[in-house]
DNA sequence: GATGATTACGGACGCCGTAAGCATA
DNA sequence: TATGCTTACGGCGTCCGTAATCATC
C-alpha cells in the first residue's frame, strides 16, 4: 500500500471518476488506473466498481482510512513547518455560522494590541476548513456543528487537532411559515425524518444526516451548496425542504419560522481548531478566543 | 514523504539505532540512513540527532503521527481481509492482569457451543497486543490500563479499533512491608512522584506515568520487562520500588502490601478490542464477553 | 581501532506516459 | 458513436546494495 495509490483511491472515489481524479492529481487517467488496478490487486478485492464508478464497501471503507491517513500526514508537515519558522501573519477560516461575534471581537482586540500585523479572514465549509488547517493554509479555523450539549463535535479523530469550545446555541428547524409545526414550542426530529430537507454543507448540516437520519443512503432532496444564509432561507420559505440551523446569528426572515429541536438533545456548537503546536497554542489569537468563549 | 520512510524513521527512533533498523525492515545500513536524510531534506530539518542516535523534538512528533498512520494502515488492512474471509478460528491476545476470568468464562460457553473451533490464547503487553489486533495477527485483545472512573483508556486513537468496557478495578499501589506508607487506608500518588517506581510494560504501568508524572522524562529507577506477576512482587518486595496494580487478579504476597490509590481518582480498566468490522462485532466470543462484562 | 553512520556509484526495478484496445452509455 | 476505463510497451527516474569514507566512542 503506497500513499499514491492511497491518494489516487481517495480521488476516484470522491469525484466518482478516473478522469476528473487524474487531472485533479496531476496524472494520467492511465495512471490512476494503474494505481487503482495495484491496490486492488495487492488487497485481493475490487475496491471501485466501474461504469458507473462507485466504491465497492471495501472501497469506501478503504477510502475513510486512506482520508485519515492523508489528514495525519499533512497535519504532520505543518506541525514540522511550525517548529521552525515564526509567522508574521494570521490566517483564519471561519464557517459561515460559527459564532463570528466572537471572532471580530478577538480580532479586534488582536488588532489594538499589535496594529501591524497582518490579518486575514476567509469562510469556508467545516470540511475545507478542517483540510486547511491541516495543510498550514491557515493558523485557525472557527467550526461549527452539531452536538449533543456540553459534547465536542467530532469532525476529525479526536486528539488530532487541538480543539477549543467557543459557543453552543440551541438548534432549530427552519420551516416555511404555514407549515404543520409552525407555532409548536419544540420539535421532535423523529417527525420530520421523512420531511424533504434542504442539505446545505456550508451550513454544518452534513454530519447530523449521517447520525440521526434513521434512513441511511437517502438522497437528499435538495443540496445548496453555497454559503449565503439569506438564500438558503428563502429556499425553506419558498417550502423546498427545512434546514437545521443554530438559534442565534440570524435575525427573522420572512415566511420562515424558526422552531427548537427538543429532541433528541442536540445543540449547535462552534470550536477554534489549530494545530497541536505551542505556537498555537501561544496564538494571540487564540488566546483571545479562549478568554472570551463561554464555555469552559 | 513516503511510508517508506516514515517506517524507518520511526524504527530509528524506537530502537535507537539505524543499524538495528535496517535488520528490523530488511534493508541494509545505507538504505535507512538514505531514507532518514530525505525525509529530513524534505521537511528541511534534522529529525535525529547522531552519535548518540535520538530524536529531536521534530523527529518525536514526527514519529509519534507515523506510528498512528502506519497503526491506521495496519487496521485498514486487516478490515478489508475480513471483509472477504470467514474464519473458523479465533485467537486471542490479554495483558497479564486483563482480568482474565472473564476470559476463561468467556472461552469455555464458546469451547462448549462450538467443540471444534480452534482456540488460541496469547498474553502480551497492550502496545504489542493493539499492533496484533491491527495488523490482524489476533481477532480480539483484553487490553488493560489505567483511566479515570468509567472513562475508557486511550491506548490508541478512539474510534480506530472498536472497544467493549470489560471491568474496573480499584488501583492500588504494591510496596514493601514496612514501608512508610503502609497501613494508611488511601494514598496520593503526588505523594509518591517521587519515589523509586517500578516501570512494567507489560502491566500498564507505562500510559500512568506520561500521564501523571508530575517530571515527564524522569527515568525510572528499575524496568521490569517480563510478564511474570510473581517476579514483579518479590521486586517490590525487595525495596526495589513500587508498582501500580488492579486490586484484584493477584492474591496475597509475602513481604508486599496494597494501599489503594484515592487520589487522583482513578481505576484499572480492561477493555476488549477488535477490528470495526461487522464480522468481529459477531464473533462470539466478543458477544460472550459483552454479555459478561460487568459494565455497560 | 572498531563500531556505525554517510557518501559515491552502478544496476535493476518500478512507474508513468503514449497509444491502442474495448466496453458501456 | 463517443466517452472513458483498461492494457501494452518503452523510456526515464528512483531506490537499493556494494564499497569506500568518515566520525565518534
Amino acid at each position: 500500500v503506497e500513499l499514491r495509490d492511497l491518494r489516487a483511491l481517495l480521488a476516484v472515489v470522491n469525484l466518482g471518476s478516473f478522469t476528473a481524479a487524474a487531472i485533479e492529481l496531476g496524472y494520467t487517467q492511465s495512471a490512476i488506473s494503474q494505481q487503482v488496478a495495484a491496490l486492488e490487486q495487492e488487497l485481493g478485492q475490487q475496491l471501485v466498481r466501474r461504469r458507473p464508478v462507485r466504491p465497492t464497501p471495501a472501497g469506501e471503507r478503504l477510502a475513510e482510512h486512506a482520508a485519515r491517513v492523508l489528514l495525519r500526514l499533512d497535519v504532520a508537515r505543518s506541525e514540522l513547518r511550525h517548529l521552525s519558522e515564526e509567522a508574521a501573519e494570521v490566517r483564519v477560516v471561519a464557517c459561515p455560522l460559527a459564532s463570528p461575534e466572537l471572532l471580530v471581537g478577538a480580532l479586534r482586540e488582536l488588532r489594538s494590541s499589535n496594529p501591524l500585523l497582518r490579518i486575514t479572514v476567509r469562510t469556508a465549509d467545516a470540511a475545507r476548513a478542517v483540510a486547511e488547517v491541516a495543510s498550514g493554509l491557515v493558523d485557525a479555523a472557527l467550526v461549527d456543528g452539531v452536538s449533543g450539549p456540553s459534547e465536542p463535535i467530532h469532525i476529525v479523530d479526536p486528539g488530532l487537532l487541538l480543539s477549543t469550545p467557543i459557543a453552543e446555541a440551541p438548534l432549530v428547524v427552519a420551516l416555511p411559515r404555514g407549515h404543520p409545526l409552525d407555532g409548536r414550542g419544540g420539535v421532535d426530529l423523529d417527525a420530520l425524518v421523512d420531511a424533504p430537507w434542504i442539505v446545505a454543507p456550508a451550513f454544518a448540516g452534513t454530519d447530523v444526516q449521517s447520525r440521526f437520519g434513521a434512513t441511511p443512503r437517502r438522497s437528499p432532496r435538495l443540496v445548496y451548496e453555497g454559503s449565503d444564509l439569506p438564500t438558503l432561507l428563502a429556499l425553506v420559505a419558498a417550502g423546498l425542504g427545512a434546514a437545521l440551523l443554530p438559534a442565534l446569528g440570524w435575525g427573522g426572515f420572512d415566511g420562515v419560522v424558526a422552531v427548537p429541536v427538543i429532541r433528541p438533545q442536540l445543540v449547535h456548537r462552534t470550536e477554534l481548531l489549530t494545530l497541536r503546536t505551542e505556537q498555537a497554542r501561544r496564538l494571540p489569537l487564540v488566546q483571545a478566543m479562549r478568554s472570551r468563549a463561554t464555555l469552559r
